[in-house]
DNA sequence: GGAAAGTATGTCTGATTTGACATATAGTAG
DNA sequence: CTACTATATGTCAAATCAGACATACTTTCC
């Protein structure tokens, strides 16, 4: 749960996955960014399906339009909660986010538990 | 996102789907609230199948015995960032978070988009 | 080049969340 | 009843996150 790992990790402008033990990071540190990651791409994709910019989803959000960006970017300042909440407003469903958060699976290892 | 609302929604107590129109509660909140309760029961079904206490959760956690009680209980001081990160450290995959999500959907509209 | 729209980044301040602690409430065994 | 284990609830200081603002970087158009 360190949260300053996540800082040095994805401020230094690293592909996550690819860096799972360069830093003591545990498997569900690393799942978690990658889980934040992909709900960042979902609400980028999602937004400019919509045609919106930034600031008016940010209008939408009654949020900022530099906080909509610091979601695309996956800064570590964004919560799941934020990301979440914001995709529910742009209109996606629990399924949705369902498929998003599956949608990242990166050594997809069979046998889920 | 009034993070208020939630607090008197939850804390009184409510079957929360039951109530989506009680207080201005749009659409999307009413779904985060559901979403988190979601989690918070896969997060003691999966505790318990371990066989673990929430003592010995906490301590897996890093956390203490009365935060998981309120992870537990849906407690509105609780974050979708530490649900989720506690159930990766149980061993929930993704593709489990996925599922759980999915497992609240109350009216479940076919089509999900 | 300059203007404009869209996006990114850094940094404040206030709000929310966290772990910890105390304490309360079940349930069980002696 | 007492002791013990498990869980629940209230509170608080410290940590994290949020919205806002300034500002920088990109494109595109003129």
């Amino acid at each position: 749960m360190n949260r300053t790992k996540r800082h040095k990790l994805e401020s230094a402008g690293w592909a996550v996955g690819t860096v799972q033990e360069f830093l003591g990071l545990t498997a569900a540190e690393a799942s978690l960014i990658e889980l934040k990651l992909a709900l960042s791409r979902s609400l980028r994709n999602r937004r400019q399906k919509k045609g919106l910019s930034q600031v008016e989803l940010a209008q939408r959000l009654e949020s900022s339009q530099s906080r909509v960006a610091k979601m695309e970017a996956g800064d570590p300042s964004v919560s799941m909660d934020l990301l979440i909440s914001s995709l529910l407003v742009l209109g996606a469903t629990p399924a949705d986010l369902a498929k998003a958060l599956r949608g990242n699976q990166k050594g997809s290892r069979r046998r889920a538990a």
